[in-house]
DNA sequence: GTATGCTTTCGGC
DNA sequence: TTACGGCCGAAAGCATAC
């Protein structure tokens, strides 16, 4: 029968992922606090975590904190602090995308250690079977690459995702239809993908804090306050309602590269070396990948760790290094005007076009 | 005014 | 006491056209 199936989409998402990978390597280190970290150019410790195992987590490190505050925070224990090696990481990915894409109807990629799948056929839209499958996809990740992972099932993907955060590490949630508006009903508006900050204030003033609340005010409410599109995105999730396919494809939308720099800058003259750096760099990437660009964008990180930005949309695409540089220079130059302190700086181009592309190509043909 | 698209900032990992 | 990466996509802010 062809008729209308319930959807049965998986979020998967990898266990403390970079840290993990490290244990896989040196089974010596996992009873310790694991520190996955990016050191930039100043020596001294100077970076960010990037992962950390549960052990390092229960002294409070987390992603994105300076290394010297872990290293303070993991004073008197035997952590071990480990630079980043993605290409481990993403050999181990791909195994393990690998084996989950095996089990899948669709998948979507979405980083090294996230995807969804659609296993609506496989399973014929049943939960049950649904629970069988996840518990044999994290049997078989377990078997084959000794690593754990967390697993939402859900009818949708906004569900699915907020399932596979609920229970971590090596969790496993599933929330059927009839479940879904309980689930989701005395969380915080912002669980809901695509409510950040400022969303959440506003909802804040209108007195609404949680998803049951947002889903008493009717979508006309909604629009005027947040426009058509966007109110009817509110109304639709606060009911647990997404519509969104699991994506086989997934485009690239930029590419960008940033440094530290060696030391804090106020002068574009002592930076133009690095500028030059980063657009062969971003260059590279950006040909190796067979893409061209029709926007260019600066980013300066300034030494409070204030960030301005600076961006330029080009009237035709360009895959030229020329380009870049010039561009990316007039940028770094209208940035630098008034001689902030900088700390790192990056490049980034988007608007990306496949150069092999066919329909791509049509939309920039004016 | 609203919709759309472009630029800048935010935030997750 | 302080301490601070490198990426990405999404959200927010702003300009422009009807």
């Amino acid at each position: 029968m062809n008729s209308i199936k319930k959807r049965v989409i998986m979020h998967i998402d990898f266990d403390y992922f970079y840290a993990q990978c490290e244990e896989l390597r040196n089974t010596s280190i996992k009873d310790k606090p694991v520190v996955v970290c990016v050191y930039s150019a100043r020596g001294n410790d100077a970076g960010a975590v990037s992962t950390a195992n549960y052990n390092a987590r229960r002294y409070g490190v987390k992603s994105g904190m300076p290394i010297r505050f872990a290293k303070q925070r993991l004073k008197y224990t035997n952590a071990i602090f480990l630079p980043v090696d993605h290409a481990y990481y993403d050999e181990i990915s791909n195994k393990a995308m690998e084996i989950i894409r095996s089990f899948a109807d669709k998948f979507e990629y979405v980083g090294d250690d996230e995807a969804y799948i659609d296993v609506s056929n496989t399973t014929n839209g049943d939960f049950d079977k649904a629970r069988e499958l996840a518990l044999i996809i994290k049997n078989e990740i377990r078997r084959v690459l000794h690593l754990s992972i967390s697993i939402g099932v859900a009818p949708n993907k906004l569900i699915a995702k907020i399932a596979s955060g609920y229970q971590k590490p090596d969790g496993l949630t599933i929330v059927k239809p009839s479940e879904v508006n309980n689930f989701i009903a005395d969380m915080n508006v912002d669980a809901i993908v695509g409510i950040g900050k400022k969303t959440r204030e506003r909802l804040i003033e209108m007195n609404i804090r949680t998803i049951k609340e947002l889903a008493k005010l009717d979508v006309y409410t909604l629009m005027n306050e947040f426009g058509r599109k966007n109110g009817i995105y509110l109304y639709n999730s606060s009911r647990g309602i997404d519509e969104e396919e699991v994506k086989e494809e997934q485009t690239v939308t930029q590419f960008s590269k940033i440094i530290t720099l060696k030391e804090d800058k106020n002068d574009i003259n002592y930076m133009i070396n690095d500028l030059n750096y980063l657009t062969n760099e971003l260059h590279k990437i950006i040909v190796n990948n067979g893409y061209s660009f029709r926007n260019v964008g600066v980013i300066v990180v300034l030494n409070d760790l204030n960030i301005r930005s600076k961006s330029k949309s080009l009237k035709r695409i360009s895959n030229s290094n020329e380009d870049l540089y010039n561009i990316a220079k007039t940028l770094l130059e209208d940035i630098m005007s008034d001689k902030p302190i900088v700390r790192r700086l990056g490049v980034k181009v988007s608007e990306l076009v496949s150069s092999k592309g066919q329909d791509t190509l049509l939309k920039f043909i004016r």
